[in-house]
DNA sequence: AGTCCTCACCGG
DNA sequence: AACTCCGGTGAGGACT
């Protein structure tokens, strides 16, 4: 049952195929068989499938009609190792892996590409940098090894087939598609911008909109235009850095009230408008491509569509097809119950073993009932939130909440020092790479080679404690990485074992999103309670699979709703 | 003509 | 009250 097999993909749409022994290597002869779905599909006892990358292979396979319980995608399980050893920049393809092994030159990994709108079943990948049969077998058994060298051996191995089944998740997702109304967004866009004209251009209201604000100015003024809003609010004799929405509220000019309601109702024509529907929406589905481990904490990015980034009024859109339903569950405060579970602080632990509030909880406990200073303290620690008030927040919770909060302290202070931080099952910060920007986060040896009076941090001037301010904005993400990384790290989890129940109780019900804490499953309408059922299940799951027995509980908000906007 | 950067918004 | 952590997105503009 926990049988594993190798695959891979012949030109000729055939597979190789090899059974695997405990340690991970040939466990019998090569064999090959001339169709690759029915290769998989005949051998329903394989336990789990190792293969050179999941976005490669898995969407044929789902074309052809073919799921798989598991998988362990080899170039993914690459660069979580390589992470893990401290040796992030290294090409993560199995032929670089192989090269690295025989001390042979590495080919590079190939550059990333943009998506392409409305690809259905097949995902975007880079150029595979290909590599034999034989050399990937050589490549997955020196993983086992590496495995079991790691740090915590077992969380290593949890963390590579969480994320191999995340990219099972993904490459189903964006088979099934979110359910997606075109015809409801393009009542929406009509109702929020107005029309189009027929020459193009701006819409109705955003052109009525531009011209309030040039009557407030008494001249033209291009409301999307930074620069020109600066210089027409400074002709009026108010002096601001930026037009962002915050510094620009409470000017007491007349010019705001329309310049705040452009920019909103700009950022949906541009991002999510007529264009976007064109390009993302095709029968009914929205079909976002999803990179599991996209980021350096372990959250997923999308490539293309900013399935991330729905504005709440564009979710009118999302609506379940006739007769189904849309489980929408958003996990309850993730990130304070993460940091209980990784930090085993006892207060924090029972407080976030109770069904409720969390926050109220803690302000009981620390803050007389405040629950606001509670939620601004407990963010502020994960954040690493320096300000007045913040300070004061912040010793109240560590005197309640010691281990806690030393954990945070711990990691900030690991990321300043340049040592390497470590999500709970072993995800691994890039020992240089600060807030995701290596340029601008810049290391102490990459600023020594800066010219002074051109340091792009230092607003150009140049200053003596730009190391030192460096590593407090590493601190800063060290802190929140633990955090939040170790919550992707549960979440992975989570998908992996709602997918399970899902499939094991054969229900017709899909997973159709996936947003940081939050998952949308479509299902017939009498299937909802159930699918509620097992998502709850599933957080608990991850959590006692993840960080072992504590009394951390995961709970979920969830709504069975037909309109995602009405989850809320 | 293509590439890179800044800005400001969206989401968590 | 301030705007801290993580990202994607487009437009506009500066650059090669």
């Amino acid at each position: 049952m926990n049988d594993r097999w190798a695959v891979a993909a012949t030109d000729a749409g055939g597979a190789l195929l090899v059974p695997l022994g405990r340690d991970g290597r040939p466990a019998g002869d090569v064999r090959e068989e001339p169709d690759l779905a029915q290769a998989i599909r005949s051998r329903p006892e394989v336990g789990r499938w190792v293969w050179r990358s999941t976005v490669e292979i898995y969407p044929r396979l789902l074309a052809a009609g073919v799921r798989v319980e598991r998988c362990y995608d080899v170039e993914d399980a690459e660069a979580l190792l390589l992470g893990h050893e401290g040796r992030h920049g290294e090409p993560h393809s199995a032929a670089a892996a192989w090269a690295r092994l025989h001390d042979r030159a590495v080919p590079p990994d190939p550059p990333q590409r943009a998506a392409e709108p409305g690809s259905q079943s097949s995902l975007f990948e880079p150029q595979p940098v290909r590599v034999p049969f034989d050399d990937l077998l050589e490549v997955y058994a020196d993983q086992c090894r590496r495995h079991a060298a790691a740090e915590h051996p077992h969380r290593m191995r949890l963390l590579t087939a969480a994320e191999s089944a995340g990219m099972l998740v993904a490459a189903e997702m964006n088979g099934a598609g979110l359910p997606w109304r075109a015809d409801v967004h393009r009542e929406l866009l009509d109702e929020l911008l107005g029309e189009r004209y027929a020459g193009g251009g701006e819409p109705r209201r955003l052109a009525e909109l531009t011209d309030k604000v040039s009557a407030a100015f008494g001249r033209r003024v291009r409301p999307e235009l930074p620069a020109d809003v600066i210089k027409a609010f400074g002709q009026a004799g108010i002096k601001i850095k930026s037009t962002r929405r915050w510094e620009i509220e409470g000017l007491g000019h007349p010019a705001v009230e329309p310049l705040i309601t452009h920019k909103k109702l700009y950022r949906i024509y541009t991002a999510h408008g007529w264009g976007w529907l064109q390009d993302w929406v095709r029968d009914g589905r929205f079909r976002p491509q999803y990179l599991p481990g996209g980021t350096i904490t372990g959250r997923w990015v999308t490539n293309g569509g900013g399935a991330l980034q729905i504005p709440k009024v564009i979710r009118r859109a999302v609506i379940a097809d006739p007769g189904w339903r849309l489980v929408v569950a958003d996990a309850d405060q993730m990130e304070p119950r993460v940091l209980a579970a990784i930090s085993r602080d006892p207060g924090l632990m029972e407080v976030a073993g109770q069904p409720g509030d969390l926050y109220k909880a803690v302000s009981d406990r620390a803050f007389a009932g405040d629950r606001d200073m509670a939620k601004l303290a407990v963010l502020g620690a994960v954040y690493g939130q320096t300000s007045g008030d913040g300070l004061k927040n912040l010793a109240a919770l560590r005197r309640r909440f010691p281990r806690a909060v030393a954990y945070v302290d711990d990691a900030a202070r690991a990321g300043e020092e340049q040592r390497l931080v470590r999500t709970w099952l072993g995800r691994t910060c890039p020992p240089a790479a600060g807030s995701g920007d290596g340029e601008e986060a810049g290391i102490p040896q990459e600023a020594a080679t800066q010219e002074p009076g051109r340091d792009p941090a230092a607003g150009g001037e140049f200053t003596p404690g730009y190391a030192s301010t460096n590593a407090r904005a590493r601190g800063r993400f060290t802190r929140n990485f633990v955090v939040q990384g170790s919550a992707a790290d549960w979440a992975l989890l989570m998908m992996a074992a709602l997918r399970q129940s899902l499939t094991t109780a054969g229900l017709r019900a899909e997973l159709v999103f996936f947003q940081h804490d939050e998952v949308i499953v479509h299902c017939p309408a009498d299937e909802a309670d159930t699918v509620a059922g097992a998502i709850r299940a599933a957080g608990d799951l991850a959590g006692r699979v993840a960080f072992g027995e504590t009394p951390v509980r995961f709970p979920f908000t969830t709504a069975i709703v037909e309109c995602y906007a009405d989850a809320k």
